[in-house]
DNA sequence: TTGTAAGCGTTATCAA
DNA sequence: TTGATAACGCTTACAA
């Protein structure tokens, strides 16, 4: 049980409404600076800090704001998502927010997921979803303050990309090096983003009087796809992927099949995000399952909250993997 | 104002205590169906969510825990904590828990972080911290649960890699391969796993009468640094790195300088946490300010908690980068 | 300058 | 089977 405000008035000697003053640094009421000065050390002493649950109970306020993406939980391998936690995260940082990830969410009906976005636990919420969501809906009804990132929704603030000016960026660039049959490969995701996308540059290269095929991107077999594309007669010259993920694993494909970039096939994405410093080597190192022991410890402390003594050290095995650089 | 459980009690007519009872679940006093039904009828149209924070202060738990890392904000660009984020992640969905980021934690005395982290949002944290970090001990002392992951904590439960066999396995492969004489590229941070690594590694080649050098991993000039210790008379045949990062950054400076690798210098890593998706070659794409653009949308976020009114959407810039890929 | 007391929204004890 | 009522730890009128 952790130190409370009326234990530190009373060590001190004063009443609550006192302790609660100076800690607070209430300056209206001239408390004597004896006092002040006592009761801090007293709170100090017992490393005292005021119950932020309590607090916020009785403000009904709470400086914590959430995440919510409609997928499940958020892989932050994804680097798109990674960019947008260092970004919620610096202003947190700034303005005395904490961040909190919602994950008790899986699994369930549009309505009940909102109700536990709603619970009290968060302030308001960053959003991305796919266009049409109903969580957003539901959280636009109850207005619970939400301001959608990347994606645009209908019923949120937005903040969002120029996705029109960077496709035609993109049209002129390959346009002016002869391109007249591209190719977007767009997602299965629906997102604003995509569409907006993928609809600009039909249209660009329409208006120009070339043309653009809109493909899904092919998950399970981008080989056999790039290979089937080379060989088809009308064959585009470029591929306009969603992102660079996407394109970066067209340029890996192409690779394998020996194709000439961009000479035979033209490769462009879209985000910016994933930069060259891995060079195409595979590297000899050692593979540490870290994920899985991160799982392990959440598991552990949660273990730890039920009152169970867990072992000083639990080391995992790991493994060397082969590569070609040693 | 979201809906109270007497909200929901009045407009069903029955008592706080029966509607308390009903959304519960009790089941030792046994409720009319009839009551239940309608009760449970009433919350929905409302959409009621019992609130979490009273909840809390009530019952004095929290299903939120926390993860403390010793730097600032964590860059979720550093692939290893995008794995512990996703672990951590993974058990909290599973066991209905939320995981909240601890950020306003900046530029504070050790003391004033640990009270920080033990102001009740948190049940628990998760600790990725230098050794002797003297949060960490704070924490230990007042008994906040902890569980310490990947560098171990001598106060904590730890949960970490086999450093040592790790360092085993992959001196065997380059004593194998003819290496008599490697660098161990270590780093700033005083961290318990690059310890254990260098120190084994050393060790484990002095005993078979090689030898291995320690040396700083040189973040500023890389280029420089590999080229001089080519020429050095007595260089190393093996470079050793902390981390896949690290070791990546040496492949790509070695391929800059033109050496082959792994002939005249090969290059190892440690975690397996980089793949090699990405081929050493330069998009083009849009760049997209996705770190800025989720800041800007933390803003607004609080901007609207303080009743602001915002612009539908925002919209930023994008600007194409050129490469070699199309 | 300090103290008393009400109340934030729950849960839980104890009567009715 | 249901209903008062007292906490949980804090903030804040208002009273002394």
């Amino acid at each position: 049980m952790a130190t409370r405000l009326i234990d530190i008035a009373e060590k001190a000697g004063v009443s609550l409404t006192t302790a609660s003053h100076v800690m607070r640094g209430y300056t209206k009421s001239k408390i004597k600076l004896e006092t002040t000065d006592h009761d801090l050390k007293v709170a100090d002493e017992h490393g005292y800090r005021p119950n932020a649950i309590a607090r916020s109970l009785k403000i009904q306020r709470i400086n914590t704001i959430g995440l919510y993406t409609g997928y499940g939980y958020h892989s932050l391998r994804d680097p798109f998502l990674a960019e947008v936690y260092t970004g919620i995260q610096r202003v947190c940082s700034d303005l005395h927010y904490d961040f909190l990830v919602h994950v008790d969410i899986e699994g369930k009906e549009p309505s009940e997921i909102r109700l536990r976005l709603n619970d009290g636990k968060v302030a308001g919420l960053i959003v991305h979803a796919q266009s049409g969501d109903a969580v957003v809906a539901e959280l636009a009804r109850i207005r619970m303050p939400a301001v959608a990132i990347a994606d645009r929704q209908s019923v949120l603030p937005s903040v969002i990309a120029d996705d029109a000016d960077g496709m035609r960026q993109l049209a002129d660039y390959l346009w002016s090096r002869g391109h007249r049959h591209i190719a977007y490969l767009t997602s299965h995701l629906k997102l604003a983003s995509i569409e907006a996308r993928s609809e600009t540059i039909t249209q660009l290269m329409a208006e120009r009087g070339g043309r653009c095929t809109v493909l899904p991107f092919p998950q399970l077999h981008p080989a056999e796809f790039l290979a089937q594309l080379m060989e088809s007669e009308d064959r585009p010259t470029a591929l306009c992927c969603w992102n660079d993920y996407y394109a970066y694993q067209m340029v890996r494909v192409g690779m394998d099949l020996g194709l000439r970039i961009p000479e035979e096939i033209a490769v462009v994405g879209f985000d910016g995000l994933l930069d060259t410093l891995l060079p195409a080597r595979k590297l000899v190192t050692v593979g540490v399952p870290w994920e899985d022991m991160a799982a392990e410890a959440s598991k552990m402390l949660l273990r730890l909250l039920d009152g169970e003594t867990l072992p000083l050290v639990t080391t995992f095995p790991v493994t060397l993997i082969a590569g070609d650089t040693a």
